[in-house]
DNA sequence: AATGAATGAGGATTCATTCAT
DNA sequence: GATGAATGAATCCTCATTCAT
C-alpha cells in the first residue's frame, strides 16, 4: 500500500535500522538486506533511497553526529558558567541517546570506517573539532594556557571510555564515566587555577 | 620444496601478515588470500596452520598482546620507585612497537572483533586487567583510596589516545600522547597527595 | 497536470528515446527508467503505454523501418528512369536520417534482439523484402537474370557498410559509402550490360 | 578430483562455452552461470581464471580472430597466384569454422560489445586492418589504383553476409556467399583490367 | 610441507514491473 | 493521465574453506 511522501519517513526508518544492526552486529559487516529487513522494507527500496551501502552508512553516521550535536547545543543553551558549561558537554556525552550499547558500537565502527572512507574521516574529525572548541571556550577562562592540554586531554579520556565500554560486560555505565571524567577536570582545573574550587561530586 | 621445522616460521610469517594486513586495509575486512600472499604462501596453508581465519585473527591478537605484555614487563624489570614504574608503562604504552599506524589499526579492530568473539573480549579484559594491577600496583602508594579511579582514568586516556590516532591525521605523536598522560598523572597526584611534586617536562 | 491527448505525444517521445539511448548506450542493455527518463516521463508511464519493454523496442524498430520506406517512397516518387531509381534507393539508405550513428547503432542491436525476438526478425525480413522489390523493379531492365544477384549483393554491402561504421572510428561517411555502392553498380551493370553474358551462378 | 595443469584446459573450456553461449543465446546477456555450467564448472572458476564477465568476452574474442587469422594464413600458405589469393581469403571467410550459426552470431555480438569496449573495438580494427592488407596484396597486381576501393567494398560485402546471416532463416548458405563475392571480384576486375580473365565459378 | 583446483554460500546491486493514489 | 513507492528476481562477484596431489 504505498503512500506519498513516505520517502523521508522511510530513509529514517532506515538510518535507524542501520544504527541498531550495526550494534547488534558490532561490526559492519551487516547486510543490507538485514538493515532493510529491520526496516520493514525491502533491500532494493534501502539501494533505491541511498543509492549505495556506503552511503547509507555515512547517512547513519551523520544522524548519530547531528543528533549529538542537537544534544549538546541544548544542553549548552542559556548556561554561562564556565564550568557548567564543561559539567553540560561531560553529561551529553555520556547522555542516554548517545551512550548505549548499539551507538557506542556504530561509533566504534565508525572510526573503523574512517580508515577507508574519506567522507566518514571528515566527519569525524568535525566531530572533534566541535568538541574542541567547545571544551576550549569553557575551559579558557579556567585554566589558560593549559586549556588546550586538559581539552585534549579530556577528548580522549571521553572516547577510551566509550571504547571500553565496547567490551560491554557490564552494561555502560554513565554515571561512572561521568565521573571519572569530572573527577579529572577537578584535578586538572585545581592544579591550573590558584584557587581551586572543588566541585561536590 | 617443503622443508622441515618450517611450522614456527610460516607461523609467524602468517601471523605478522595478518597484523600488517589488517593495518594496510584499516578494518577486518581482509580475506586470507591477501594475507597469505603477504606472507608468502598459500592461503591453503594458512588454513592449514590455523584452521579458520578467526583462529588466525586470534592469533595474531594473541601475539600483539604477548609483545606488549614481554615489553611491559622488560620495562619494569628493575624499576622500584611507584613514579618511575607509572612514568614505564606510559612509556610502553606508546612504544614504538606498539603506537604504529598498523598496531593501532589492529588493535580498534581488535576492539570491534571483540563484539563478535568471546575469546577477543576474553583476551582484551586480560589486558585490560593486567594494565591495571601494574597501574594500581604503582598507584596505591601515590594515591591511597584514589588509585582506583586514577588507574580506570589513565587506562582509558590511554585507550582513547590510541583511538584518535586512528585517523591517521597526522602520523602517531606518541611523544606527545605521553606528555598528555604524564600531566594528567601529575595533576592527579598532586590532588591526591599533601606534598605534590611535579616532574618535569 | 495530464493533459488529453497527451498519448501519441508520448508515445513518440517515448519511441524517439527509446532510439536515441540505444544509440548512446550502444547495446540494448539500456534501462526503462533512462529512457523515460530521456523523455521526461516516468518509467511507470512507459509501461503504460507500451506494456513492456520488449513493447517499447519493438516500436522503435518500426519507427524506424517506417521512417526508412517513407524516405524511400518520397525519393522514388516521380522517378522513372531505372539507374535513377537505383541511385535513389542507394542515396536515402546513407540519408542524414538513417546514417546516424545512433540510428545505425540502433540498427545494429535491432539485428541482435532479432536473435529472440521473431516479432523484430519478421520486421527485418520485410524490410529486406522491400529494399528487394526495390532493387530488383529497377535492376530487371538492366541486368536481366543478373539482376537478382546484383540486388542480393547491393544489400548486404549496404548492410556491410553500416556495421562498418558501427565502429566509430570516423563519423559515418555517407558521401563515401554511397560512393562504394555506385562503383559497384557501375561495375556490375558493365558487366551485364550490352555484351558480355554472365554464366548464370 | 582437482588435478594438476588444469588452466590451460579450464581456459580453453570457458572460452568455447562463451561463444557457444552466446551463439545460443544470441546476444551478450549470457550469464557466467550459464557459461560455466556449459563449461562444465562453477561460475566462481570463470571469476577465478578470468577475473570478469567482460575480460572472459574479450578471451572469447580474441580466440575467434585468433582461429581465424590462423586459418587465412593457412589457406595463404604457398599460394603466389593473386587471383587465387583472393578466393582462398573470401573461401576462408566462409568457412566452416568461422560461418557458423553460433560463431556469426558471436562475432555481431561483437560489433555491439565494440561500442563500449575499447579493447573490443580495438580487435575488431585490428581484424579489418589484417584483412584489407591480405586483400590489398593480392588486388593491387591486379586492380592497380582501384585496389583499395575494391578491397573496401569485399570487405564491407563480406560482413554485410554475416549480418545478413545473423536473421537465421535458412541455415547459413557459405556457397551462395562466396558466389556472391565472387561475382563481384569478377566484375570489378573486369572493369578494371585490360584483359579480364574470368575465373570459373 | 605445500599448493592448485574447485566450489557453495552469500552479498551488493540493478531493473522490469506492479500498484495505489 | 501520470507517478512515487515498492519489490522479486536475477546476476556479478568474492571468499572462506576443502581436497587431491
Amino acid at each position: 500500500m504505498p503512500k506519498l511522501g513516505m520517502e523521508p519517513l522511510r530513509r529514517r526508518a532506515l538510518v535507524a535500522a542501520t544504527i541498531a544492526e550495526i550494534g547488534a552486529v558490532g561490526s559492519l559487516e551487516v547486510t543490507v538486506s538485514n538493515i532493510a529487513r529491520r526496516a520493514g522494507v525491502s533491500s532494493a527500496l534501502a539501494h533505491h533511497y541511498f543509492g549505495s551501502k556506503d552511503k547509507l552508512f555515512l547517512a547513519a553516521m551523520r544522524a548519530v553526529l547531528t543528533d549529538f550535536g542537537a544534544e549538546v547545543r541544548a544542553a549548552l543553551r542559556g548556561v554561562r558558567d564556565p564550568r557548567q558549561r564543561l559539567s553540560a558537554i561531560v553529561r551529553v556525552s555520556f547522555s542516554e541517546t548517545s551512550f548505549r550499547p548499539e551507538v557506542i558500537a556504530a561509533w566504534l565502527n565508525f572510526y573503523v570506517h574512517a580508515q577507508n572512507s574519506d567522507e566518514t574521516q571528515r566527519l569525524l574529525r568535525l566531530y572533534q573539532a566541535r568538541l574542541h572548541t567547545n571544551l576550549m571556550h569553557a575551559l579558557r577562562p579556567l585554566a589558560g594556557p593549559r586549556a588546550d592540554t586538559i581539552a585534549r586531554t579530556t577528548a580522549a579520556l571521553i572516547d577510551g571510555l566509550y571504547i571500553r565500554q565496547a567490551l560491554r560486560d557490564p552494561a555502560p555505565d554513565a554515571r561512572r564515566a561521568v565521573q571519572l571524567v569530572t573527577d579529572y577536570l577537578d584535578d586538572a582545573l585545581a592544579a591550573s587555577a590558584p584557587l581551586p574550587e572543588r566541585t561536590p561530586a
